[in-house]
DNA sequence: GAAGTGTCAATTGTCGACAATCGGCATTAT
DNA sequence: ATAATGCCGATTGTCGACAATTGACACTTC
């Protein structure tokens, strides 16, 4: 029997508070480096200081704040070379779940690639940068769950929170969005010919070129800040 | 001018305690499924409950227990299939850092990987399983730290906790202890001598070997607690 | 004036308490 | 007997409070 209702939401505190501050880092509403202070925060969502800690425990172990003992949480400040051993992690991730996407990938899901980068064009016509960089991400998130391993998805996934942070703080990558959605096609191309060893070496091209474009963005900004304090 | 003194332990409560709810879970004195109380932890270590709901969440993150809403933690109960999938993503973590670690690794650390070869030798002579085990790991990880990326190396350390989980469960591999060691050599070998493809071949082997062994190992398991109770 | 010291407000670490909720058991009705 | 209902102890979710620690600033000292 089907189920009548759905469920009501039951979402305590920890989550909703994790969301929150999940979203106000990624969209550069906090600053890296600005600090946490738990009273501020538990005065913002109306609740004690408990849950706000545990959800700033959790953003840490996701690496979106760091934490010092005694002094608090501060939201995390990316370099240079954090965005490129994010991206380097990233290629071998990718990679590997593309290659194991190849046996498993079921027809359907292909053609749902394949919609996603009529998205991509679409919106490249007409779309915000943001809404671009999203469903960029939901592409290859989505190669990623094709490759039925919910570790190397959850695994993904907190990497992608971390892009996004690098991303957002620079908010600009990709000169022309139609190219950003043509360099997605041999992708799918390739791995609808089962066509191992193209298929990884689009991906990877494709991905070092993003991980190219956004280190050298960071060093420029590094390069900057470390001049003119 | 250098430090005259080292820093004084200061480790707070939850790194404490969740450190030995890991000994506890990954030594296997903590059965998969069981209940974790927050008032009976927080009891044996001499807590209030706050500390150690944080340590919970902390292993939460790092998959070891799980939590449900209003019911509280439970000891991780690994399947097969978790440990197929702990395994094919270390395939891909693992020979992606070995492809690292070939351009950028030291002369000083494949002198290392050579020294932990010999610790397995003695160890097979005369060593417990579990010192076994552990320096096998840490060859690996030795190896993972290699590549240079700090992000990938701690995410094969999270992978590592799942995985010492499921090999405790088990207790034995390895039939031969001597072998396991042999296994190491040509792994350093062909990273000495720069050779990529026969690199990536000798840890693909290597890895899926225990995989099998593990899974299978798993499988039987199952079997038998579904037909018994 | 520079270096070091003492003081204080702000913030974290931890605690104990209370209300909300859950799972199980006895009870009742069919 | 079976299924649904109501109750109860146990446990979690959240809170406010207090002690411990920190960083900054004024102050002393040379």
């Amino acid at each position: 029997m089907d189920k009548l209702f759905s469920e009501v939401s039951t979402t305590d505190l920890v989550t909703q508070i994790a969301r929150q501050i999940t979203q106000a880092i990624v969209a550069g509403r906090l600053k890296p480096g600005e600090r946490l202070t738990e009273l501020q925060l538990s005065r913002d969502f109306g609740t004690s200081r408990a849950p706000v800690r545990e959800a700033a425990r959790l953003l840490e172990s996701q690496g979106l704040v760091t934490f010092s003992p005694r002094r608090g949480f501060f939201v995390r400040t990316l370099t240079a070379n954090d965005l490129r051993e994010i991206y380097e992690l990233r290629i071998g991730l990718e990679l590997h779940a593309a290659a194991l996407a190849l046996d498993r990938i079921e027809a359907r899901k292909v053609a749902a690639l394949e919609r996603q980068i009529e998205k991509l064009y679409r919106l490249a016509d007409r779309g915000s940068i943001e809404e671009q960089i999203f469903e960029d991400f939901n592409f290859h998130r989505m190669l990623c769950a094709a490759a039925g391993n919910a570790r190397l998805l959850r695994v993904y996934d907190e990497l992608a929170v971390e892009m996004r942070v690098g991303i957002t703080l620079i908010g600009k990558i990709y000169d022309d969005p139609h190219r950003l959605a043509q360099t997605h096609e041999p992708i799918v191309e390739t791995l609808k010919n089962r066509d191992r060893d193209a298929l990884l070496a689009a991906l990877h091209y494709h991905i070092e070129a993003a991980q190219e474009a956004v280190v050298s963005l960071f060093e420029g900004i590094e390069a900057e800040t470390a001049s003119a304090p």
